[in-house]
DNA sequence: TATTGTATACGAAACAATTCGTACTACAAT
DNA sequence: ATTGTAGTACGAATTGTTTCGTATACAATA
């Protein structure tokens, strides 16, 4: 059951504060929202998308109080994993190494992280020797 | 200058056609479409979608003959870098290494795979030593 | 010539995401 | 009690993508 996850962009936005932030007000997201200069939402706006983030069940509200207060409903690794599988189709017919390599080669990546990666890759050749 | 590529999805299935099969026909993009079973497009569908990427300069366009000839007006790697771009942003806020451990880790990779992305880190290690 | 099949062109409808004006509500401060 | 502020709810306008009905052009051929 992959059950159709697919945030826009806009939404995506929200969720990646929800994240970061924890439990917050429409207000705050808002403002974060804003604080990437170059752009610009109004509160009604921000308000709307995660009026219908809840009713799609990608956030959680408690409404006890006045000012409502919102989580995100989906964990952050689940929808990226879901993101990904989506993109990869989409740009790379599949090809994860494909992606990879250009993901190296393109993006400036710190040698912690090259590091990192290469553990992984030795831990994968480990585990799946033949 | 990022010239704003933005494919949309129906248009990336059919950049995807036109770089793998060069230029082509309405018509042949069509049936390969439809080639993905649960899908089905109509024809004039595609055609439609195909006119407005021209009118984008997504597609280039051959009308000499009554049946008119598209190729795609794009490099693959160039809008699959734009879109990596895009993905790495809106869903992992720009950490490279995120993505590739999840991409590694999340994707059955061979090991002739595993080796050429160990290649290209040794070799990104080496350029800058540092 | 009339018919049939395959094209393109055009425009409207369906749908979804985004944006925002406006109304309504709760509450605090006067 | 009244007013001002900050919040939610609602609905409509806008924009963009996708879909498709229909008109039209043209070539082959019966």
């Amino acid at each position: 059951m992959v059950n159709e996850i697919k945030p826009t962009d806009g939404e995506l936005e929200i969720l990646q504060i929800l994240w970061k932030k924890g439990p917050s007000t429409v207000r705050e997201v808002n403002d974060l929202l804003n604080d990437d200069q170059d752009k610009s939402t109004g509160y009604t706006t921000t308000l709307k998308i995660m009026q219908i983030m809840y009713e799609k069940g990608l956030l959680l509200r408690d409404d006890a109080q006045r000012t409502h207060i919102y989580t995100a409903a989906v964990r952050e690794g689940k929808i990226q994993s879901a993101l990904l599988d989506r993109f990869l189709n989409a740009a790379y017919k599949g090809s994860a190494s494909k992606l990879a390599l250009q993901l190296l080669g393109n993006h400036k990546t710190t040698p912690d992280e090259l590091a990192a990666i290469k553990a992984l890759i030795d831990q994968l050749e480990k585990n799946k020797p033949s």
